[in-house]
DNA sequence: TTTTATTTTGCGTTTTTTTGCTATTTTTAG
DNA sequence: CTAAAAATAGCAAAAAAACGCAAAATAAAA
């Protein structure tokens, strides 16, 4: 066995579970502890990975507290982002938003589809530079640690300065009353500016999060012209959104 | 048995299995180790497989990570990186090019120092936000593929209204004759509006980049404050730069 | 054809890399 | 605080690579 067939072995499992124990390695790939490790060692001195005690996790996977509390949702979320896909034709221009359900849907994005598409999400526009028939356009601002986006006045202003086709935006908190609602005062700003525009907004959102709500709003329920769950649309939780003008996918 | 007839052997062996043990291959061939070695050295020459140690592997097969990116020289960066540290005080606002280098750079900026970051490098901004006392401001604009740097009208516009202490740039080819020079028209453009929005501009550059050039000018060499590579500064191969008003680390 | 020059190949030696083992120190978790 | 797990460092055996050199094969020239 060759030492770039493990570390090979070692990156794609890495990146298949986001994390990696020694032992484990080591054992399936039938050679010493002292082996992986080495390899690990390496691996992690490329920035392929980060050797972390006992094992090795994706780089990717941050100890960044969005994506580590909602990973265990992906599943919902990437049915969320099926979903989103039949909107799509080629030559559309399109925001993406920050957050995992956003994110998803840059991931899942077929590679022959041909679109336009603007985000001020980092993690979305390196996921979006793997499409080969994607135009990716970075909006820029100051970032924010948290959320991994541009934000701020300079990020709103440059979003007033563009118009697309459809904006896939995530959101905090949603209920049928009060709308979207966030906790931080920034990230609204933005979603607004977001929102603005675009000549259609569609919100991706979990169940979990419908018929919740915080301190800051967004916008009315009805500024979304578009809201896609992973229910089926006929499912009763969405009844509280039926009545207001506003698609269910 | 002809070499050639050889080479298209290990070739398509290669490309079958995506990889092949020296010691295989001789022993199928029958000619000593030596010989095969040899031949491997010579694909290896002409890009048709990579070698490793104790066999060769596919050059489709390490393309399946998108992380997988130049690592190529990664000690030398380092290095480099670290003789830049020396440049940077609390409250330093900067800007940070792409590329390996500069990427370096920002990976080795300790937690404790506080600094005001540009960029218009999509890994680069990704790095920063590891470091809690950075802010980070990612230009924006449309985001290259090769580069993953934001480029074209829209991130120059950016840069103009923009003033930094100190830009970390790299560069594609560097020569004390005909300057900084780059092989992509677009690229040069962005380089050249980032040489403008700062006080002082540093140029980090492996010594491989010295004395060569390409088609296209970012700016005269004089036009660069301090050029780091990872020689020492007393050495011969950076004499030619010794002429010209630039400080070297 | 014979001779000469060049390339290729194999072999022995030396050097480097890789790997697993042991002993010791460090980290982690109860 | 203590015990288990993991990391580190040093070491030696084995594998592979690098190097020089001479024999063999091939090509070129007389």
């Amino acid at each position: 066995m060759l030492k770039e067939e493990r570390h090979q072995t070692i990156l794609s499992e890495v990146e298949l579970h986001n994390r990696i124990l020694l032992t484990d390695i080591a054992e399936a790939l039938d050679v010493s502890i002292d082996t992986v490790r080495r390899d690990v060692k390496e691996l992690d001195g490329d920035h392929k990975l980060r050797k972390v005690h006992g094992g090795a996790i994706s780089l990717g996977f941050t100890t960044n507290s969005t994506r580590n509390n909602n990973i265990y949702r992906l599943e919902d979320k990437s049915t969320i982002a099926e979903k989103a896909l039949v909107l799509l034709k080629d030559g559309a221009v399109i925001f993406v938003d920050g957050g995992t359900t956003c994110l998803e849907l840059a991931r899942l994005l077929p590679a022959e589809l041909e679109l336009t598409c603007f985000t001020h999400s980092l993690p979305v526009a390196m996921e979006l530079l793997s499409k080969p028939n994607v135009t990716v356009i970075m909006v820029g601002g100051q970032v924010s640690k948290e959320s991994q986006t541009a934000i701020g006045a300079n990020a709103i202003h440059n979003l007033s300065e563009i118009k697309v086709d459809y904006s896939f935006i995530g959101t905090g908190y949603v209920d049928s009353q009060y709308g979207l609602t966030e906790f931080d005062w920034d990230i609204v700003q933005v979603k607004k500016a977001v929102i603005k525009c675009a000549k259609k907004t569609v919100l991706l959102s979990i169940s979990e999060k419908l018929n919740s709500q915080h301190r800051y709003k967004t916008c009315e329920i009805n500024a979304i012209n578009t809201m896609i769950t992973e229910l089926d649309p006929a499912d009763k939780l969405l009844n509280p959104f039926r009545e207001h003008d506003i698609g269910l996918l």
